[in-house]
DNA sequence: TTTCTCATGTAACGCGTTACATGATTAC
DNA sequence: GTAATCATGTAACGCGTTACATGAGAAA
């Protein structure tokens, strides 16, 4: 997967400078991305040479002049082809369940305040992602698919998340039972 | 997170060579790493200098010689100590969803044979953890504790992925529904 | 005869991260 | 007076990947 599309993406709602993108993908709680301008500046002037994306400098003074992007048909073209391509599995990295894999040696306690830190960490999450879903951005009309489409990536990640809430006390509650009967 | 615990979580086991090491990482399918040599080899050196573990060198005739590590008191107090470490969120980073958010500019029959396809890959992905967890390498003896654990942690991933198997086919439902309504 | 297993390692490269660099304006 | 916002970009580095390199013995 490349971040590419997902400037693409963003840029097909309207033109933007690299420090609007910016913005959008850091302000996600989702798009696995930490938004650093090595990569958003790059992509940009790959994407604009590829006349995926035509460039207006806008000159400024005192602040450095706006490189405004705005998407082309070639562009469009691109970011469809890639929405409709082969779906790749999506890649989790769960260092907590490696963790867990040789977890044996810790004492119970030191085992449940473990399953205290992950539930606390996994429930903030969860309450940032449905912060950042009440503070949407400037969006541009949509179909109401679209608009469903995006409703259901959010219920996705919640869903996620909440599973590892439902699966961390349902493992905490018999791992107690376990050492209460023993 | 770190390659280097997963390899030394193994070699809590029973000592082994970094071939044995990558062999088991290889036949996981859920450990977020492929086993190339260029990790292990270096993370074994590597965990050797600091003393985490020590080298017998089994000389043979023909092929390499068998490089044999075991882990040390100092390996197994590392390993303790990252056991019980704060735990991290988990990572993901599922293209699908990227792909989705600008999936508005294709065809109903376009979005769902992308939906076909996710349900595809998901589902053999499922298939095959089942598969390994079948073969189990061999492992040592374990308390019940440390059993119950690995059968969560299996459980972790298999609702991972039958979350988004259900997940899909809800919104393929509502999304011809959708359709059928306009 | 080709492929697999055993067994070690290195080279080249891509993606992503943090930190650095500059500098005016605005808000607290 | 300090910090955030706007706005561009570069440097150094870490982790992970594929591919390369070698070479014997066993299995298909």
């Amino acid at each position: 997967m490349s971040i590419k599309y997902v400037i693409l993406g963003y840029l097909s709602w309207k033109p933007m400078t690299g420090y609007d993108v910016k913005k959008l993908i850091a302000d996600s709680e989702t798009l696995p991305w930490s938004a650093n301008n090595n990569q958003i500046y790059r992509a940009l002037v790959q994407m604009y040479k590829d006349d995926w994306l035509t460039k207006n400098i806008e000159t400024q003074i005192g602040t450095p002049n706006r490189h405004v992007y705005t998407i082309t048909e070639a562009g469009r073209q691109a970011l469809k082809k890639w929405a409709g391509a082969e779906p790749e599995l999506p890649q989790t990295k769960n260092a907590f369940l490696n963790q867990l894999m040789w977890a044996d040696c810790l004492a119970v306690e030191e085992m449940d305040a473990l399953f205290e830190a992950y539930l606390n960490v996994v429930g903030e999450k969860i309450f940032f992602i449905r912060v950042q879903a009440d503070e949407k951005p400037n969006m541009p009309e949509r179909t109401q698919r679209e608009e469903y489409i995006w409703e259901m990536i959010h219920k996705n990640w919640i869903s996620h998340y909440e599973m590892e809430l439902d699966w961390i006390r349902h493992m905490r509650q018999k791992l107690s039972k376990m050492q209460a009967d023993a």
